[in-house]
DNA sequence: TTGTAAGCGTTATCAA
DNA sequence: TTGATAACGCTTACAA
């Protein structure tokens, strides 16, 4: 108790007295080598998604003493950079990115033994960085596959726009097809926006160029929404004539009528596993962590029982 | 430069090299008496509303180079407790808190020159602490006027269960009443849970109850989603039958069939507010702060269109 | 094992 | 006005 001034210590006692001891963070952040403090770069907290990753996150570090500094991108490139400069300045203990803009290699050359990073959503093989994602390609598959096991054999796939996902999306559905005595053709497949009207347009488009399709797969749950409504105004009934399949098991999709049959992604276990990864790195920063591959789960509701 | 180490002085001189120099936060806190961030206590940041709040005060706290401290408390006073206790270990410059559900003299007693507290949908006099709400009552009247301009009579209101809003949103609805020569029912006012389960079961008992009811006032969207399903299976249509109003406008509220007339909340802007008005009593800490009382606005959609 | 002291990067104070 | 230095509360390395 002594070196200490008589002001901070009534202070100190007052603490103690009122809510006991609790040590300075700032303090052991100076004085150590760890910060307590972890970054987790997103797009939005808006987005229900990430809402759900952002609160399995906060659970666990909470549980560890960990604070977490909130950045949001916006999906901006250039506000991500920012973002993690931001983030090296306040000396946080790793880092947690969901869906990253950024060049693989930016990343990389980022990640540090005292700087972690975990990545959501994306693969990325790089010392210090550690990926979790689901598998899409399989998921996909999956879905597709259902579909065919309930006598579809025309299905359209509405996909994104350009980007590493779109491959793995349309290689699961191509991956169901390759495996079945079943024609194919490729204007099926169709990109858009992953919003509702990205989701109204193509299935508009496609549903009317080709009669014969009887199933839609959507990369979002805010897609297979706007399918949903294509189908109304060209009088398809779903699921009698068209069955629609989302992505994400948003809370939209079991207050909708007709519920949309989707695919279950688990915002807040990923959340969870990406801040036990991060503890675990700073634990071990010399292990090597395979990347975790989620598992998924269909939801089937009304949008497509048959 | 001196009485720095040489290995320090690498460190920095690369730091400044690559990414300019920025004074460590850590350090700042510990010498001076802000320490740059500030806590955020909120039910659940999985919750839409509660998401868009964070994210406007983020903003504004990222545009001031601030830091926020989120913490989640499930809306359990004891958990709320914990976190405002956390907080102030942290050393936050100040604090929001979302709706609290402690006494009002256990807030006031934490409010410090030190330590400003903003607290939002809810009304606190106290010294060092400002308070951001939503006129309850008035929008309450707002909306049961609206309806009684558009030739309904009998109006019921779902509201909450025990709380000082549920005070207010009684009281407007009884306002709106008041002024005018129609007869009323203290049976057409009942009391809920404000989720989706709350409002379809106090819709179709009320609606059971009184078949003469042909508008429903819900506390929130959700309530009003849940009323909406009640009124289906009551084989009563919507708008034509039973108008309903929720509050909130969340993102369902446009997607859902009919589309939900609502008052519109504006999260995003609370924030923001919020958070400047911290960083406003933070400068100014003997100035007086008056409560802001937002207005209102009223979206009209399909559920309440005559 | 226990205790002492230096150091972390900044702010604030007090002399010069 | 400028410049040196104590203080902030803790960790860690080293000495007793």
């Amino acid at each position: 108790m002594d070196g200490i001034s008589s002001v901070t210590r009534d202070r100190v006692l007052l603490a103690v007295e009122e809510l006991g001891y609790r040590p300075s963070r700032l303090a052991q952040g100076m004085a150590g080598s760890r910060s307590f403090t972890i970054g987790l770069v997103i797009g939005d907290i808006t987005n229900h998604t990430n809402a759900e990753i952002v609160r399995g996150l906060q659970d666990v570090a909470d549980a560890h003493s960990y604070n977490v500094f909130l950045r949001n991108t916006d999906w901006e490139p250039s506000q991500e950079l920012e973002a993690l400069r931001s983030l090296v300045a306040e000396n946080v203990d790793g880092i947690v990115i969901l869906g990253s803009k950024l060049e693989s290699q930016v990343l990389a050359s980022l990640a540090d033994k005292n700087l972690p990073i975990v990545v959501v959503s994306r693969h990325i093989t790089a010392p210090y960085i550690s990926s979790i994602s689901t598998d899409v390609e399989k998921a996909t598959k999956t879905v597709v596959d259902y579909l065919f096991g309930t006598g579809h054999q025309v299905i359209g796939l509405l996909t994104r726009e350009g980007n590493l996902n779109t491959i793995r999306h349309v290689a699961g559905y191509l991956k169901a097809y390759s495996t079945r005595e079943v024609p194919f053709n490729k204007g099926w497949i169709v990109q858009a926006e992953t919003s509702l009207s990205g989701g109204y347009g193509s299935a508009h488009k496609l549903l009317s160029q080709y009669n014969e399709v009887t199933a839609l797969v959507a990369y979002t749950d805010m897609m297979a929404i706007g399918a949903l409504k294509a189908c109304s105004e060209l009088g398809k009934s779903v699921p009698d004539d068209i069955a629609i399949f989302g992505y994400g098991d948003s809370k939209l999709a079991s207050f909708i009528s007709p519920t949309l049959s989707t695919i279950r992604y688990k915002g807040y276990e990923i959340g969870q596993l990406a801040m036990e990864r991060l503890l675990d790195m700073q634990l071990y920063p010399d292990a090597t962590f395979p990347p975790v591959i989620l598992d998924i789960e269909l939801v089937i509701r009304e949008s497509s029982s048959r």
